[in-house]
RNA sequence: GCUCCGGUAGUAUAGUCCGGUCAAGUAUUUCGGCCUUUCGAGCCGAAGACCCGGGUCCGAAUCCCGGCCGGAGCACCA
């Protein structure tokens, strides 16, 4: 007997492993939105090698910008709930507004040293100098008077804007951008109160001073984030210099898109506000919300992102390709129900007795049990009343025989857009098979219940499920034979499914 | 504009470091056929790619140079 064994993909291996006593990874999303398809490469890749090593997978939340990117507290919890589903639990979990007195306590530190400076240059006025590779005022002047400045900084003297703390790099670095970056800067804490911790803090740490000072008390040993981030770590390796440490390994992944798709977190938040997303999980979106709701499964998500690896190229993933990832898990679990689109009311004649079929939940799989429908006619002429798909159903077809599946053949004797009549033809499929016939899918008038679809685009099919359909609960994802893979959102008597792909 | 990445079929990926075994593998996609009481799955077959131009070399997807294209950064955002 032959035996195919797929080979599964594995991350290549991380760089310098060795030097470290743990590989330790983190995620660290802002919480100013839901997150999305575009962080999965970060989370995967940050877990899968945490796991893959025995390490340790941190989640950092860094919500340091009460201003711009103002954090936002439902977030928080709706991140740890997609991390929870994607089966990413992280091992350690910390939030950098919990933790500004250890910012301030590096930034005095580099202040006293000298590796620092609290800067009150316009910022006009410092790009001007800065980008003729010259100090500014402050620069020159010695730690004493930035130390004094800090504590009026700390006290409240300046206000919004009027002061920034700069970190000493080269004035000659080929990129401006590395120059002296900015720390620590002052918010208008009136203003802009911190949803977690209020007005407590003025003085906000910045992304690289953050971030850097965290990865390194937190024993982080490789940094997988995107490749936006590569200034930064230029950055920060001047400030790991000044406090005398050793930056860990960083991987620069590239950008993750699928069509369609809109992967901006700004986007997502602006259409949200301006309402033309019902909600986070709005099917358009790729949140991970949505991708849930539309029963995608978090093991297809995740064998796609191992398969695409950590390469620094952007990535343009097609939908076809999330959804032959998941239909690989889902075509052999998944029971299927018959669910009639636009239906349309179709009345056999001349059928001679009862008949009773019994449909399989799932064709390869009969241990997964089966539904039954009893078929009497009616009356002299033997009729019986379906409910049919109208595109199966269609002028075109009068004269032709279909079977309804399971059942018996039939043909068409007229059609119009409400309604169509059909006279019993035989029973066997043999006779379909050999007729070549349609096989079309059914649900018998009377024993048949409501169903919606939403679809990706968020719009609605509007159909008739068969009853056995009862039983389903919100979260069982299903096939709609003919139709397509479905997660049921809601049930009790009126059906109410998502979408999820052919 | 400046600084820095990257470019293998429609999509994604292997190979690129250490040139030959790559007239380029895999998945998906598309198209045939088989099978199947789903337009699903499965099986078989086919289609389809090394950005371009030079150079080095017996030999280049792989090394070098130039170009083109794409991306990222150049915030008191993360």
């Amino acid at each position: 007997m032959k035996e195919k064994v797929e080979e599964e993909k594995h991350l290549p291996p991380l760089p310098n492993v060795e030097k470290y006593p743990m590989v330790v990874t983190r995620f660290s999303p802002n919480p100013d939105c839901v997150i999305h398809l575009g962080s999965a490469r970060a989370i995967i890749l940050c877990y899968e090698y945490a796991k893959m090593y025995r390490g340790k997978f941190i989640v950092r939340f860094e919500d340091t910008d009460p201003k711009v990117k103002r954090p936002v507290l439902a977030f928080y919890d709706r991140i740890r709930e997609d991390l929870a589903w994607l089966g990413c639990k992280p091992d350690e979990e910390y939030i950098q507004s919990d933790r500004i007195p250890i910012y301030y306590e590096y930034a005095e530190k580099m202040l006293a040293d000298g590796n620092a400076y609290v800067c009150t240059c316009e910022s006009e006025i410092f790009r001007k100098r800065i980008l003729q590779n010259k100090p500014c005022n402050c620069r020159i002047q010695p730690p004493e008077k930035h130390l004094a400045r800090w504590q009026r900084m700390l006290a409240g003297d300046f206000k919004q804007g009027e002061v920034v703390v700069r970190v000493k790099t080269d004035l000659n670095h080929p990129n401006p951008a590395v120059r002296d970056w900015p720390a620590l800067r002052l918010i208008d804490i009136e203003k802009y109160p911190h949803p977690r911790v209020g007005t407590k803090y003025r003085v906000w740490p910045l992304y690289n001073l953050a971030c850097g000072v965290d990865d390194h008390l937190m024993g982080v040993s490789h940094i997988i984030r995107g490749k936006e981030h590569l200034t930064n770590q230029v950055r920060q390796e001047y400030m790991y210099r000044h406090l005398g440490w050793k930056y860990p390994d960083a991987i620069h992944y590239g950008r993750l898109k699928i069509t369609g798709a809109i992967l901006s977190k700004s986007k997502i938040v602006q259409g949200m506000r301006e309402g033309l997303y019902n909600d986070w999980d709005d099917p358009r979106l790729a949140t991970f919300a949505a991708l849930r709701r539309r029963g995608f499964l978090p093991a297809a998500i995740k064998k796609m992102i191992i398969d695409v690896g950590p390469k620094t190229s952007d990535v343009t993933l097609s939908w076809e390709n999330l959804n032959a990832y998941n239909r690989k898990i889902l075509d052999p679990t998944s029971d299927r129900y018959f669910f009639v689109q636009e239906p349309i009311e179709l009345t056999v004649k001349d059928i001679p007795r009862k008949f009773t079929v019994s449909l399989r939940l799932h064709p390869e799989h009969p241990e997964r049990g089966s539904r039954e429908y009893s078929i009497a006619p009616e009356g002299e002429e033997g009729l019986a009343r379906f409910w049919v798909a109208r595109r199966d159903i269609d002028a075109s077809k009068i004269g032709t025989t279909i079977r309804l599946m399971e059942l018996f053949n039939i043909n068409i004797r007229k059609a119009n857009v409400y309604s169509a009549e059909a006279s019993f033809s035989s029973e066997s499929y043999e006779d379909a098979k050999k007729a070549k016939a349609q096989l079309i899918h059914w649900v018998p008038v009377g024993e048949d219940m409501p169903c919606n679809i939403i679809m990706p685009d968020a719009t609605v099919v509007e159909g008739i499920a068969e009853k056995a359909c009862l039983r389903l609960k919100p979260g069982d994802i299903i096939q709609f034979e003919r139709f397509g893979f479905v997660r049921i959102d809601r049930g009790n008597g009126k059906i109410v499914a998502y979408y999820s792909q052919k």
